[in-house]
DNA sequence: TCCATAATTCATGAAATATTGAAGTATAAA
DNA sequence: TTTATACTTCAATATTTCATGAATTATGGA
């Protein structure tokens, strides 16, 4: 990850249609999304919705995928993870506790302890 | 955080100079960095960085205190973890495994078991 | 092949953003 | 009080970014 793909990326966020447009990506998961469904459940037009996409993508945020006539977009997570690390760097010179509140953060969503045990997969 | 303070975050780490400002708060840590040592460091002019600077103060990733004639700009960790927290919002929808990678970004930095047991403090 | 569906690409005017020099504010020292 | 230092705010131009409509590409079915 070098500076201008990060400025790439949070570039890519810092439009409203495009955050929307990822968060939806990060709550759809691995299964994706058709990029025409995307644009209905954010109100937007087909081909506006497709040039945004087309940023996130190229910020390596998301990633797409042809099915018949439909091009599913699916968040990327390892691409933000290099975003995130990139950001990061270095934070905490010696003093972890400084970005303690950030782990608390992913807390809740990843604990430590169950990476690798989903909380339910039974329904 | 709502959506147009995150966009106000990710439009600030979209611009250049901001971006490398914050990087060089994050690795100054707690101490921070006074306006005209940021403007040195990065080579840019005083009233260019200072309003750059502005911008991230709004967008609550860096804070400012006064100190003599000085200002000293320093990250908020806070901000920036509240940041994430909207971006990932409900990323694992009962799969936490989806972010696993997320969480190996962050552990250098902050191994689960050490967050309150920095490295080193004796030197 | 012909048609319909799904999505993308292109060009343009409108809106937002960035950098600059000049002027202004706040603190400290002589 | 006068001067210097540290930083910010203001106003203007130049640049970048955005949404839109029209045209294009790709796939699947009749």
């Amino acid at each position: 990850m070098d500076i201008t793909q990060a400025l790439t990326a949070f570039a890519a966020l810092s439009q409203p249609l495009r955050l929307d447009a990822f968060r939806l990506l990060i709550k759809a998961g691995a299964t994706g999304m058709a990029a025409g469904d995307i644009a209905v459940a954010l109100g937007a037009k087909p081909n506006t919705t497709s040039q945004n996409l087309a940023h996130l993508v190229q910020a390596r945020l998301i990633f797409s995928t042809r099915a018949g006539r439909s091009i599913i977009y699916t968040a990327d997570m390892q691409g933000l993870s290099a975003l995130l690390h990139f950001l990061l760097e270095d934070c905490c010179g010696g003093r972890p506790d400084a970005c303690a509140s950030l782990i608390e953060t992913l807390a809740p969503c990843c604990p430590p302890n169950s990476q690798n045990t989903p909380k339910d997969l039974t329904s």
